[in-house]
DNA sequence: AAATTCACGC
DNA sequence: GACGTACGTGAATTTA
């Protein structure tokens, strides 16, 4: 095998990387631009060419001995800025990390450096490849030697070889010297012949190959002018030569054999990217970073007091508290029991001594007693079942947990407490079982690993409180999820009320309805088979019918609505398989699927919020899911008719917020035609219209408004021209050229995303207006996927994260204020951009001012937030 | 039990 | 120019 010698021109480099990127510095304060750009470069160096020999060559001082040729070498050029110069070292201690060989050598340049290596290199009959920003550098281009030039950015570049040399640049290496002799170059102050440029310097050497020759045979050079001009400027022709030359016999003091590459130490890479604040780039180190291995750590024994009676004198005011449940739906399952740690002690309180005491009681609702938990939501729900309102939650480590980075899966004690390297918790599932085998284990160990999640509880919250201080998230955590919990924590208890009549006669209906479409197909496709299955579906619509195939899943055809939408006239059956999904969803989810879920004692549904899931910051609902309940099509907005007040003479309540993302994003954009549009009120799609099609407002038909609406969709929600066109059922071509028209007439929205992405890929991570963080790892990956999902994805999350901070801190504000002005009034769901609530009749007219004041002035924008309120006897009539 | 496909909301 | 492309939950079917 032969070897690989990778030569990289250390200063044309940062420099060009220092001038592609903004100017953003790390949370140190440093700029770092230049040394991140450096940094992509050089892994994609590595990655791609696998060089078996390497180094990155530096500048070494103000004067060479170029200088004693011309003292006006490199004269009148700019002063390096200090912005850039500070970043040297860094790029140098990089260097040294990733055990990249550098070199500089006084009195010469880089361009030296790097000719000498690379001669000695093909003297051997290596591969290789000069890596610079530098045209003159190509002059040692050969069959052995390759010079990668960096084009306008730094992740482009062009590969020069011999041939690849002709075709662009029309001259061979060896006359890259004479061309530069020639035309001179401004920039290193290089006089070469006055008047003669690149055009005139190709001609030249075009017919006679060499300066010299040129020279002596100047007679024959057309045009009276340039032969004067080559005539008069020969010695400075000859002395840019001699300039321009790259000195490859230069005394370096180094050698092939020392600067062979084995490869870079993981650890050492990671470390010096922490430090500078690369997260984006952690994943694309090579090998493992050295996690110290998971190693199975015995647990130590740990000192347990079983209560069998709780008394005051046990608390401390400050302990770390687990309530335990098994399975995770806490509205169902019984506690298995409590784990209670404090500087003193370590507590196991089985569930009835607790519940049964009032000293447990005394001090759980006593907000002065400072409660560190797992899941304050859970733990609120769990204690309001046994009539015990728990006061005083000043920590959630699985608040806290998700804050730091909502990417991670496992937010569940034993994860987070091994994450941060405490071993001695075993996960549930050592304990339990999992699936079918699920089951308590003996009290011992029962008691033991209750406690052990406390104590993990104890133990970590110093340390994780440090980190969201770091991030300045702390206030995100006290002043916003944790208080947002506790008022989920009521709503999910108090849970909605379900007309289940109603449910089970619409269900009834829908069977009979199915039934027949159901016979009806059977019919048409002249055999029975099972409708929900699109693998018999397929083959009887596409080879048995003959309908025309428009898209295939990997699995066989795809059967999906849009597909059968496009078919809708080729055969009646599709319609009738339409109307089947629609109500067979209905069906099945719906009808089926919620009345499951109701509680029977009181008829009532209690969903549980997911609070730590959405890489957003939005909330999911699950068990059921009551923020997907059908409002599209009015067959399915009926099932909202089931959901009722809890008590006679009460109503429910809606109020959303209208366009909320797109306001947030003239906020944060700060765009002045999107501010100004929502300052005057104006409905917001027909103003995108008019920006993206030109045209006035009174000339916008219905199809304009429709697409500009789904622009704005495409915006809010970060879809991809392909989206886009899939949405409109347009090319995506088209879509990209609405997408564009867009940018361009919202320039302020333009230049927020290109900040926003560049943000993404200097610190790795995008905010919200509060302060919640979305990694965004790909953005510097090189798969053109993963690379544009993860800038959609820096886009979009802090629209709609913002968004879903607005809502929050709004739910917050309004609980506080309908305790305030004592109403019976009370928030049931939250859906996104809206709250639905349920209240007497007579506090109607309150509620009328106060839900949408409250929601409005949430925070204060550079836009009004707008707020539409409906109510009625149900969900369906409060439209 | 896991994967696949489909469909509902924002 | 290719790549497969908003986030969730849940149902039914199929595969393993």
């Amino acid at each position: 095998m032969t070897n690989k010698l990778i030569l990289i021109d250390g200063n044309s480099i940062a420099y060009r990387a220092f001038f592609a990127l903004p100017l953003l510095n790390n949370d140190k304060g440093v700029y770092t631009n230049a040394v991140f750009g450096f940094t992509t470069m050089l892994l994609r160096i590595l990655e791609d060419e696998k060089p078996t020999h390497m180094l990155v060559a530096f500048d070494a001082g103000k004067t060479t001995f170029r200088h004693k040729t011309y003292g006006e070498y490199k004269g009148g050029r700019q002063k390096t800025p200090p912005e850039l110069s500070e970043q040297f070292p860094l790029v140098k201690e990089l260097l040294d990390a990733f055990n990249i060989m550098h070199y500089q050598l006084n009195q010469y340049e880089a361009d030296d450096i790097i000719g000498t290596l690379a001669k000695h290199g093909e003297k051997q009959g290596w591969e290789v490849n000069v890596i610079s920003g530098d045209k003159d550098l190509l002059q040692l281009v050969s069959n052995k030697v390759k010079v990668s030039l960096t084009k306008k950015g730094l992740s482009d570049v062009d590969t020069y070889t011999p041939t690849f040399m002709e075709e662009k640049m029309e001259v061979s290496p060896e006359q890259i010297i004479d061309m530069k002799a020639l035309m001179g170059d401004s920039s290193d102050n290089i006089p070469g012949v006055p008047g003669v440029g690149q055009k005139t310097a190709v001609k030249l050497l075009k017919e006679f190959k060499t300066l010299e020759v040129l020279y002596e045979n100047l007679d024959k050079v057309s045009g009276k002018k340039l032969k004067e001009k080559l005539e008069n400027h020969k010695e400075d022709a000859y002395m840019s030569k001699e300039l321009v030359t790259i000195e490859c016999e230069s005394p370096i003091e180094i050698s092939l054999e020392n600067i062979t590459y084995n490869g870079y130490e993981p650890n050492q890479v990671s470390a010096i990217f922490k430090d500078l604040g690369f997260q984006s780039l952690l994943t694309r180190i090579e090998g493992d970073v050295t996690i110290p291995v998971e190693e199975k750590e015995e647990l130590s024994n740990l000192e347990i007091e079983v209560l069998d009676k709780v008394e005051d004198n046990i608390f401390t005011g400050v302990e770390a508290f687990e309530v335990e449940m098994l399975g995770d739906n806490y509205h169902l399952a019984a506690i298995e029991g409590f784990g209670l740690v404090n500087e003193n002690k370590k507590y196991f309180i089985p569930t009835d001594v607790a519940i049964k005491s009032d000293a447990f009681k005394r001090w759980a609702e006593d907000g002065k007693y400072k409660k560190w938990v797992f899941d304050a939501k859970k733990v609120t729900v769990a204690l309001l079942k046994h009539d015990i309102q728990i006061k005083g939650i000043e920590f959630d480590l699985l608040l806290a947990s998700y804050l730091i980075d909502p990417s991670e899966n496992h937010h569940d004690i034993p994860a987070i407490s091994h994450r941060l390297g405490q071993k001695q918790v075993l996960f549930d599932e050592e304990v339990y079982g999992k699936g079918a085998k699920m089951k308590v284990p003996e009290f011992d160990e029962l008691v033991n690993h209750i406690t052990r999640k406390a104590n993990m509880i104890y133990l970590l919250k110093e340390e994780v409180e440090k980190e969201l201080e770091q991030n300045e998230q702390l206030e995100l955590l006290k002043e916003l999820e944790l208080p947002l919990s506790i008022v989920l924590g009521e709503m999910e208890a108090l849970g909605v009320q379900v007309d289940v009549d109603r449910l089970k006669h619409m269900g009834e209906e829908l069977k009979e309805r199915l039934q027949t479409i159901e016979s009806e197909v059977h019919e048409l496709a002249g055999e029975t088979f099972n409708l929900n299955s699109p693998k018999q579906l397929g083959p009887i619509l596409f080879e048995k019918l003959g309908l025309p195939v428009i898209k295939k899943t990997k699995t066989g055809y795809s059967t999906s609505a849009d597909i059968l939408e496009q078919l809708q006239n080729k055969h009646e059956i599709i319609p009738k398989l339409l109307v089947y999904r629609q109500l067979g969803k209905l069906q099945s989810t719906y009808i089926e699927g919620l009345l499951k879920v109701v509680h029977k004692d009181n008829q009532k549904i209690h969903t549980r919020f997911n609070q730590a899931l959405t890489q957003t910051g939005r909330l999911s609902s699950i068990e059921p899911n009551l923020q997907n309940i059908p409002i599209r099509l009015e067959e399915g907005k009926k099932i909202r008719q089931a959901f009722i007040a809890s008590k006679d003479g009460w109503v429910i309540f809606a109020a959303d917020y209208s366009q909320i993302e797109l306001r947030v994003l003239a906020h944060i954009a700060n765009d002045e035609k999107l501010i100004e549009a929502f300052n005057n009120d104006m409905d917001i799609h027909t103003r995108t219209a008019m920006d993206v099609f030109h045209v006035e407002a009174d000339e916008i038909t219905d199809n304009m408004r429709r697409q500009a609406k789904a622009v704005n969709f495409g915006i809010v929600y970060g879809i991809s021209d392909y989206g886009l066109s899939q949405n409109l059922g347009i090319t995506r071509k088209d879509a990209k050229t609405f997408i564009d028209r867009y940018l361009n007439s919202y320039p302020g929205v333009q230049t927020y995303m290109d900040e926003v992405v560049q943000e993404a890929k200097q610190k790795g991570f995008v905010t919200t207006l509060m302060n919640r963080r979305r990694y965004l790892p790909d953005i510097t990956n090189r798969n053109f996927n993963l690379r544009s999902f993860a800038e959609r994805t820096a886009m979009n999350t802090p629209i709609q994260g913002s968004a879903a901070d607005i809502i929050k801190l709004a739910m917050i504000n309004l609980n506080e204020k309908l305790k305030e002005e004592n109403m019976q009034a009370q928030m049931l769901l939250q859906v996104h951009d809206e709250l639905i609530l349920e209240a007497p009749i007579e506090e109607l007219d309150r509620l009328k001012e106060i839900v949408p004041s409250v929601m409005e002035s949430a925070v204060e924008l550079s836009v009004p937030l707008k707020v539409d309120y409906a109510y009625g006897k149900t969900w369906y009539d409060a439209k």
